[in-house]
RNA sequence: GGCGAUAUAGCCAAGUGGUAAGGCACGAGUCUGCAAAACUCUGAUCCCCGGUUCGAAUCCGGGUGUCGCCUCCA
């Protein structure tokens, strides 16, 4: 079955045919370890992560790179500024290294929570300086790049075209409106791929620039061009990167060989918060330690986040969070039910539901649509270990962890909450109802709760 | 100021020409000592105005609202 994907660079969706059948590549941009990620983050690590899964589903291999920013990105724009890993560093006492150190983990702490795969290289900005500096030199030996007292700019005159993925209006935009005029730049839109270093910054590498860093951009270009070579298959990223940052990585692959580095750009939309920007100003930057925090399973997150198409703004509400929740449980209980089913299933129909599946994720990633076929297979009348397998088979690309039961049992029950229970189980048995409820009370307060189901009775810590 | 996106039931949202997927909530019912859970059933003509068409949520024009980008940001 084809596979369609959206390509930001031609504003249209594609037909998916990897350079290579043996094996897909992409390069996703991935964190900068300077703070926490948020929930916004992490909607396009699990629409990186659900790409990943729908290529696997269609047979392929794949060779994914995701780079860690941890060096660059000033804090103002304009090429001056404090370091954002400096900052950090300043205000929490410790060294860059050990700022980058603890945000990376965490990083990935969230996505292992989240059930999202680990790139297959996962390459650190840090660990490429020779690389970088490499691109470079090749730059300014092109004529691309030029020198100032302050850094290496590109020359984007130099290019047929600037800029190709987004839709800015040089023309028509105001240099300098917002930026201070940089006299030795050329235009207005050169940006730095190496910047000289103040001389109290704290990271910085030796060159025949003197001590200096890397400027925003170049580290991708860098990185993807070493283990993916000049051009790869795709390349994602948040919708943000468009106009500044993917724009200017394919400039400097023009620059450096004369190809746009991926065939297919794919940009994860924003997330909003109770329909805007998440933002520090209004409180509203959440972490999935804050969905923890408010005991929700973080997959309840991923599911949540399945609501809505990844090129489409996804509205963050708590109430969402709690739909999301439910749902999740009903999934996991439904798929339960049809593992311990015996009805017949005709194997055309399962065949008919794979088909449906396949079709919406093959569009472009339709997860909406995909969930809707998976509730269609959930709420199915008949029960057949046979739906259960195809529920698992559609968990590869969902990541929901399905199987897993919703309740996990406690290993230990607390001896007084045991006797509590069997007092009721007694009080049930005599009908003594008022006493029963008052147990049911006790428990409760001990921080358990008990269904009583034709089974027998399920217990369940809070 | 320039650019772009979006407007579908209480909430989250699919759907790009043929009479509105799905999830959650609400309501009704089944079950249950009760409760919970589970299961079944139930709801919108798609921001407004005009146009194209046999036919539009879906195309075009205008209006209004919301969001975002133009500076680092997923």
């Amino acid at each position: 079955m084809d596979l369609y994907l959206n390509n930001t660079l031609t504003k249209k969706k594609e037909k998916f045919i990897p350079i290579n059948q043996e094996e897909v590549t992409i390069y996703s941009c991935g964190p900068t370890v300077y703070k926490d990620a948020t929930i916004g983050n992490m909607r396009t690590n699990i629409f990186q992560d659900v790409l990943r899964r729908v290529l696997r589903y269609n047979g392929y291999k794949i060779k994914h790179v995701m780079n860690i920013t941890d060096v660059g990105h000033l804090v103002s724009d304009g090429d001056e500024g404090e370091d954002k890993m400096l900052k950090s560093a300043r205000e929490e006492h410790k060294t860059p290294l050990e700022i980058a150190k603890h945000y990376t983990d965490l990083f990935f702490q969230d996505l292992a929570q989240l059930n999202i795969e680990t790139p297959e290289i996962v390459c650190k900005a840090t660990e490429h300086i020779e690389e970088m500096l490499e691109y470079v030199r090749k730059l300014i030996k092109k004529g691309y790049a030029y020198e100032t007292s302050t850094a290496i700019y590109f020359d984007i005159s130099k290019l047929d075209e600037y800029p190709v993925l987004s839709h800015l209006n040089l023309e028509e935009q105001k240099a300098g409106a917002r930026v201070n005029v940089d006299l030795e730049k050329k235009n207005p839109y050169d940006f730095a791929v190496w910047i000289k270093a103040p001389e109290n910054h704290l990271m910085k590498w030796d060159s025949e620039f003197g001590p200096s860093y890397p400027g925003w951009h170049i580290e991708c270009s860098a990185m993807s061009k070493k283990y993916l070579g000049e051009q790869f298959d795709i390349h994602t990223g948040g919708i943000d990167l468009i106009p500044t940052h993917h724009e200017n990585e394919i400039a400097q692959s023009k620059g450096y060989c004369g190809k746009i580095p991926a065939k297919f750009w794919m940009h994860g939309e924003y997330l909003l918060i109770d329909g805007g920007k998440m933002s520090k100003s209004l409180g509203n930057v959440y972490l999935i330690k804050d969905i923890v925090e408010k005991g929700y399973d973080p997959i309840v997150y991923k599911l949540f986040s399945y609501s809505c198409h990844y090129r489409n703004k996804l509205n963050f509400t708590w109430e969402g969070m709690e739909a999301a929740s439910k749902s999740l449980q009903r999934l996991k209980k439904g798929y339960q039910r049809h593992l311990k089913g015996t009805d017949e299933i005709e194997e055309s129909q399962v065949e008919e539901y794979e088909k449906k599946f396949h079709q919406a994720i093959n569009d472009d990633l339709n997860m909406p649509i995909a969930m809707g076929v998976v509730w269609q297979v959930v709420r199915l009348e008949k029960k057949s270990p046979k739906l259960a397998e195809l529920l698992l088979k559609f968990d590869n690309v969902l990541g929901l962890k399905i199987q897993e039961e919703t309740t996990k049992l406690q290993e230990s029950i607390p001896d007084e909450v045991i006797q509590l229970i069997e007092q009721r189980q007694e009080a049930r048995k005599c009908k003594d109802w008022k006493k029963a409820d008052e147990l049911r009370g006790l428990i409760n307060e001990k921080g358990y709760d008990i269904k009583d189901t034709k089974q027998g009775i399920e217990i369940k810590k809070r």
